[in-house]
DNA sequence: CATGAATGAGTATTCATTCAT
DNA sequence: TATGAATGAATACTCATTCAT
């Protein structure tokens, strides 16, 4: 018997099945009543399952939201690649970024809500935060690079590019917020302003 | 009729020294360590004094929470509003308010990261968000107020206030969790970058 | 959708074994110590399990004090009915009636301690007595209709069965509080006096 | 400076006040919001005085409540002695007594309800009853004593004189009670059933 | 694999009491 | 005398975690 260490080996679908049914349940709990209401028994109702089934999939409830960061990362990482992977032009995968971001958000506004509140409020046992959006934020760092690209390959203007990348980032994550909670927040709107925007700081002045 | 707990009838020096500052310590213990380990006890400790004063001089955590989002409102928007009252061009206006938010954050970044907080995670007992980044938010509608007001002058070209508004605070919000965590951060920098995009963004395509 | 606390779904044998030695043992803190020191960590220590257990079986302090009076007031109408049950004489019934109480009292007088101190206390949130002798208080309800049914078969004489209702219930609930500090208290004689005394209260002067 | 006694010496005028104010605003708060609500807060809230004035008079809360209770029976017994020190045939005694008791409760109703919670919910510190209605209980003995008298002086049949009286005082202590809560309650029709209960059951037979 | 009973540390809150002013 | 600020213990309740079945 090896029911010590949970599910070892081999992850069998139904491993894998289970573990993506808490993490959906989990990041639905968190979206719905907010990091501090989303208690394990919460996110196991909701997955109608006992608490122990959570505790198995995940050794801890530290571990069960790193991994929820993790998933959701993974899946708008890809998302936004399969736009920006078939442009070339620096000015077109810049577009494609911020409308890919975009369009992520609009179809994923609970996975980016659980994301958020996790971020600000998952911290290491000794009180550091454990998602900090630091200078090495991969998120943060991708989008500097695209910048960057365009400035070596003389498609933009001189910028500073780290400046910018978290200008742009800002605006995009605000809006899931604002998608949540603002009936009056037209996400197509917002998406034209901020291409335009993003146009006019990157075009080199005639 | 008394107030049936803490200080009541008309507020002395001392009074408004302690909840000034409880008010602090609370903005020192959320921005430290977060939401859900800014307990009572945590903040009596940072404040020095016991866990009952701290429900002696605020009724429930609630509402010292509460008050913690009113007086750090109340201080940014008087920075703001002394910064902004002294211009007339709408370009100048909103390059000040531009410039008025983020010097706030950067003198202020603990209290801009306690409110964001608090924002996103007190609940009324039933479980709603107390503090909804709505669209009736007064921010906001502060801002998109200046965005029209120059459109209506003339001064700026036809963009959607509302998107643009939503957009700019989105950059300047995310400022303050930059200025904490991230060391290549330069305000300044950033600053001028906004300052311009917000130009580019409202002027007149000549 | 499952409960969210507490033992859901079908009431196993160790689940009720469980809620009814902790009901025995909040039974037995209230009559012992008074409602005021009956808290849950001494009703947890009595019953030699942690706090948390008791919380895990009711889901508030509120809950398991009602559960308290619903279960002693079963128990004890179910005594009372097993008594008068087999009789049909009016004087009979309330003989009856009057020997069950006071041999339950007899029996139990822990549970009507309890009983009595939780009427006493348990209030609403809002600060209204939860449980209240009022005009429809089924136990007097019940023993004016016992009063009644004797008048109107032309057993007993006229008086007033409400006032009379009530000064006997006076009658056997002081016995409880008796029984408990009373040395020199006879249960036996006192229930002869009382069954006399019913008797000389409803006999038709002849 | 004799500050760390209290109001010692002689009882000037206002002290005497000071303390019947207080003793008031007690047995008012105990009444209305019962005994666990009854904070030494509530009670200087409705004495319109501060918190520290009621340590100031009263050495604890116990023995304010202490003098709660001896401060409603001296008033009770006073006004019962009033009513039956004018008489001398053992049954208009008893028939006194019983009046002059109900007249008190229908005229302080608050005050017996105070008396009656304190006297179930005061403990000493070592969590024994401070008044407990015991067979030593003076309340029960001068009953207990005037049916003996009218025993032994011929008047009265032979019945158990402590149960009778056990009898007699429950009929009227639960009277009280009824008064706040039941609204059917006319105290005028109970006093005229129990008198002539009692007559029943001290009258000799013929 | 899954359950759910049990634990124990942690939470906000209330309150009698003390004490400097 | 009187105030009210401050304390610290006690309260009910929540929850992540463990473990026998």
């Amino acid at each position: 018997m090896r029911s010590k260490a949970g599910p070892g080996g081999a992850p069998t679908f139904t491993k894998t099945a289970r573990r993506a049914q808490i993490l959906a349940c989990a990041i639905e709990a968190i979206a719905e009543t907010g990091y501090g209401r989303a208690s394990l028994a919460e996110i196991a109702r909701r997955a109608g399952v006992s608490k122990g089934v959570v505790s198995y999939y995940f050794t801890s409830k530290d571990e069960l939201l790193t991994q929820v960061v993790l998933d959701v990362y993974g899946r708008a990482g890809a998302a936004i690649a399969a736009r920006t992977d078939t442009e070339t032009d620096p000015s077109a995968v810049l577009t494609g970024y911020v409308e890919a971001n975009l369009a992520f958000l609009d179809e994923h506004p609970a996975d980016i809500r659980a994301v958020t509140e996790i971020a600000m409020n998952l911290r290491t046992p000794e009180g550091a935060p454990r998602f900090t959006p630091s200078g090495a934020d991969p998120v943060l760092t991708h989008l500097e690079g695209l910048l960057r690209a365009g400035q070596e390959a003389g498609s933009f203007r001189d910028f500073d590019a780290h400046a910018l990348a978290i200008l742009v980032r800002g605006a995009i994550d605000t809006a899931s917020g604002r998608l949540v909670t603002d009936p009056d927040f037209d996400l197509s709107t917002y998406t034209r302003e901020l291409v335009a925007l993003v146009g006019l700081a990157t075009r080199r002045t005639p």
